[in-house]
DNA sequence: GATTGGTACTTGTCTAATCAATCATTGAGC
DNA sequence: GCTCAATGATTGATTAGACAAGTACCAATC
C-alpha cells in the first residue's frame, strides 16, 4: 500500500524526498515494533538490546561508554542511565579504566550473552518473516539506496541550516 | 558508507534481511534527527508536528482523538497526553461529539496552521538536502521497495509470534 | 608543578512516554 | 427496556528520556 493511502493523506506529497521521508520512519517504525514485540516480554528495552549486542560483538575488553553510544542504530544522550539498567539487571559490568581513569569500560556478563542466546532465533526469525517476503534482490537493492540516503543525511546534520 | 562498517560491526550480518532491518532504523533515525533539527527550536516536538500535519489535513471537520493516533508515523499510546500539550498551547482545540458522544474532536487552530506555515519551506529545504543528492529514480525506487517491506511487516505485526 | 583546555562521563531536574486500570457511552441481543 | 460486551478516551503511577551543569581526569604547555 502506498505511503500516502496508508495515512489517509488528503494531498499528494510535493516532493518525492518527502514521501520518501515519510515511507522510511513510518517502515522503521514497524521494524522497531516488530523487533520490541520479540525482546521486549524478555525484560529488555530495544535500546537496551542494542547496547548488549554492541557488547556482544566487543568481546572480552568491552568498551568505554560513549564509545557504545555511537554505536547505536538509534542515538541516545541517556546513555549512562541506559548501562545504569543493564548494570542492575546484572547484564553487563563496569570498570573504570586503569591507564586513562575517565574511562568507564563496559562488558556484558555471561547472564548478558545468555539472554542474547535466547533472543538470537526468534529475532532472526520473526525478521524472515517481515522482510523476507522481498526477495534477496530486492533486500540488496534496499539495504544499496539507504546507504546512499545515509551519506547525504550525515553531511545535512553535521552542516545544520541557519534558520 | 556500509552500515556494518558505520557500526564498527565485528562480524557481517548472517542475513540480508536483518542488515536491511538494521540499515532501515538507523537511516530513519538520521532523518528523524534532521527534521527535529529544524522543527523543535520552534517549541514542538517532532510528534506534535506529525500531529499538526494530521490535522491541517483532515480540515475544518477534525478528527477524533484516536483517529489520529492511527495516522501518525511512528505510533504511541500516549495520544490523549500528546494532544494535551498541543491544547495547552493553543495550536489546537477538542470538542466532543454530539451525535457520539464517546468520541472527541480535535482541530486545528489558526495559531497551528500559522505555526506550520513556518516550518514548510525549511523542512522542504532540509528534505531536499538530505535526500536530494539521491536523483528521482533511486528516490522512486526506495520507496516502492518500502512500500513493499511495508506489506510483510505489517502482516508480521498482525500475527504475532508465539514464543 | 601549576595552569589551561579538552575529554569522559555523571548527576539533577524537568518533561515526556508507557502500561494498566478506569470511566462514559454506544450498539447488539434478549 | 435491560444487560453486556465493545469502543473511545482519559487518568494514575511508574519508568524513561532530554538538557544543562558539574566532576574527575588527562595531556600539553608555561
Amino acid at each position: 500500500m502506498p505511503i500516502a493511502e496508508e495515512l489517509k493523506q488528503s494531498r499528494p506529497f510535493p516532493a518525492k524526498s518527502q514521501e520518501a521521508a515519510v515511507a522510511l520512519m513510518r517502515t522503521a517504525d514497524l521494524v522497531r515494533r516488530a523487533v520490541a514485540a520479540v525482546i521486549e516480554p524478555r525484560g529488555i528495552t530495544t535500546q537496551q538490546y542494542n547496547v548488549l549486542r554492541i557488547l556482544r560483538g566487543a568481546g572480552e575488553r568491552g568498551l568505554p561508554t560513549l564509545e557504545i553510544a555511537e554505536r547505536m542504530i538509534e542515538q541516545t544522550p541517556g546513555i549512562t542511565r541506559l548501562i545504569d539498567r543493564l548494570e542492575s539487571k546484572r547484564l553487563v559490568s563496569r570498570e573504570r579504566c586503569t591507564t586513562d581513569r575517565r574511562q568507564v569500560f563496559c562488558r556484558i556478563r555471561s547472564e548478558g550473552l545468555e539472554l542474547l542466546e535466547t533472543l538470537d532465533k526468534p529475532l532472526a526469525e520473526s525478521e524472515q518473516e517481515a522482510l523476507g517476503s522481498m526477495g534477496q534482490q530486492d533486500l540488496l537493492q534496499l539495504v544499496e539506496l539507504l546507504d546512499r540516503a545515509r551519506t547525504g543525511l550525515s553531511a545535512a546534520l553535521l552542516a545544520p541550516r541557519t534558520n
